[in-house]
RNA sequence: GGGUCGUUAGCUCAGCUGGUAGAGCACCGGGCUUUUAACCCGUUGGUCCUCGGUUCGAACCCGAGACGACCCA
């Protein structure tokens, strides 16, 4: 775990170092590289032995040192770059005396080198570089991890991630994976005329989920401050004032425990679609993930953790309360039953506060026994009003609201709703958040006075909808921690 | 917050019932001009996570703590 400074491998590879300095060109940065190694691969993957003996291919390849297997005179030596890997040859009659012994001398797995020389096949038709010249661009003094087993230690691969990077195509993978679902995510938008913004992610007020704050200070102002847990109410700010269609890429912070699924800053895309409404939204998500499924992974089915999903379908629809009839097993009467909901969530120990209305008792039953079972992707409609303060009220069932949440793989990618623009109906449901902070749900809302004057000057009928990024990574990645789709996850700091 | 498991060489891992700490890779020395985790021979390398306890004696048993993984709340 310790990694420390004066064992015999690190004292040995400085010593190489202090003679490499001693050279006119050491840490130089004028070698330039010609081709990728799978640039190469590529190119002359048509090519045998003989032709590339013909042809003389010159190249200029770099990269870091991976293998590296001497044999008296003649050595090979595996590269690695951003593309692929590609191997050398070295051989003394090739570099000359000098050259050779500075390679046998200098050189150790992980440095970073420069290689010239030309195009063969090996006898066992491995593309080689069969080298003329070479540079040390690096010296480098810690040794890599094991070449065959690589850094398995999960600790060391979240703390030491380039180490992780190096070492593991699947890391990297799973990272190039995320950048891809980014980018067709932006195309897939800014393609609708969606507007990308950017709001603030310091908040006076925080607001737009249930979710305890981090808090900060400012010192010129000597404000409290709170990192946002949501972009949302600045989002429908920019909507009042005429950006139809807006959506922001970007970190919420949530001052929460560490879970498989869960890191305090995480990845939401939100956006804002005026003159639109949640049931356009579930049409959209659908032709969302179709596409970006098949764009990333050249398909719309994957298997994720053992179990095949598939965006090409469109997913199931339940509304909540349907969902617990049909997961939970209770009957359409009992789930309306507020007493019977509230002595069944006692009996499984589920924490029952004696304020909360049937919808606070379905969600909690629904997050007790049903999310976990919607394992095939599902739009649960018909969220209660209750427990959903920013969204519009269904026009027949008044306890109800336009809002729905997709889960797959039992756990919830996406929410979203028609947006609740009365400003005074608004008004009062901050006030209803408010009195529950004040009777000690640190979740609760704040109520936002400045928003509700925002609403007063006219929020469009709008829909609007947040996608958790960081899950939607772990699913096409078939990632089983959020860890894994993390470059740097939150770590406690340690010795290391 | 609770439970289970883990932490031994730079890395990957063994280490029996408590009796002087082991292997492979890497490193160092030697051999080898088409290897593929190259191979062969010979070395080197340790805060056994930390602190305390039990014991003639602790990597191992006990207690507390640190860090991590997974599960639960």
């Amino acid at each position: 775990m310790n990694m420390s400074d004066d064992n015999d491998i690190i004292r040995t590879r400085r010593e190489k170092l202090s003679r490499w300095r001693e050279t006119d060109d050491a840490y130089a940065n004028d070698f330039r590289r010609q081709d990728l190694a799978a640039a190469l691969q590529e190119r002359y993957a048509g090519q045998d032995k003989a032709a590339l003996e013909d042809s003389l291919v010159a190249t200029a390849v770099a990269g870091r040192v991976m293998l590296k297997r001497v044999m008296g005179k003649a050595s090979f030596v595996t590269l690695s770059d951003v593309s692929g890997q590609i191997q050398c040859y070295l051989t003394r009659d090739g570099l000359g005396e000098a050259g050779y012994q500075e390679f046998k001398d200098l050189w150790d797995i992980g440095d970073i080198v420069g290689i010239e020389g030309t195009l063969m096949r090996t006898n066992k038709g491995e593309l080689t570089v069969a080298t003329s010249n070479i540079r040390l661009l690096n010296k480098t003094v810690r040794p890599l991890p094991e070449k065959w087993h690589g850094l398995t230690d999960t600790e060391a691969r979240y703390r030491r991630r380039y180490l992780d990077l190096i070492m593991n195509e699947e890391t990297r993978s799973t990272f190039r994976t995320r950048s891809q679902i980014l980018h067709h995510l932006r195309h897939f938008f800014v393609e609708r005329d969606f507007l990308e913004v950017e709001t603030p992610m310091m908040h006076a007020i925080p607001g737009g989920a249930a979710a305890r704050p981090f808090v900060t200070h400012h010192n010129s102002l000597d404000l409290e401050l709170y990192l946002r847990i949501a972009p949302e109410l600045y989002l429908k700010r920019l909507t009042v004032g005429g950006f139809e269609r807006v959506f922001e890429i970007n970190r919420s912070f949530r001052n929460e425990g560490l879970s498989t699924r869960h890191n305090p800053e995480f990845t939401m895309l939100e956006f804002y679609w005026a003159y639109a409404d949640y049931r356009d939204l579930i049409e959209l998500t659908g032709d969302l993930l179709a596409e970006l499924t098949t764009k990333v992974l050249g398909r719309s089915a994957f298997n994720y953790q053992g179990t095949d999903i598939d965006f090409g379908k469109r997913p199931l629809q339940l509304t909540m309360a349907e969902s617990i009839v049909v997961e939970a097993g209770f009957s359409e009467s009992q789930v309306e039953d507020p007493q019977f909901m509230r002595d069944t969530l006692a009996a499984m120990n589920q924490k029952v506060e004696a304020s909360w209305g049937i919808g606070r008792l379905q969600m909690a039953m629904f997050e007790a026994r049903v999310e976990e079972k919607l394992f095939a992707p599902t739009f649960i409609t018909h969220y209660p009003i209750e427990v959903s303060p920013l969204s519009r009220r269904n026009r027949d069932n008044p306890d109800l609201s336009d809002r729905f949440e997709l889960f797959v793989g039992g756990r919830e990618i996406a929410n979203g709703f028609s947006e609740l623009n009365d400003p005074d109906d608004q008004a009062e449901r901050f006030r209803d958040q408010a009195k529950q902070k004040s009777e000690g749900d640190l979740e609760a809302m704040h109520f936002d006075a400045d928003y509700v004057e925002a609403l007063e000057y006219g929020l469009p009928p709008t829909a609007g909808e947040g996608i958790g990024i960081d899950r939607l990574v772990m699913l096409l990645t078939n990632s089983p921690s959020i860890r894994d789709v993390l470059l740097f996850p939150l770590m406690r700091p340690g010795n290391v």
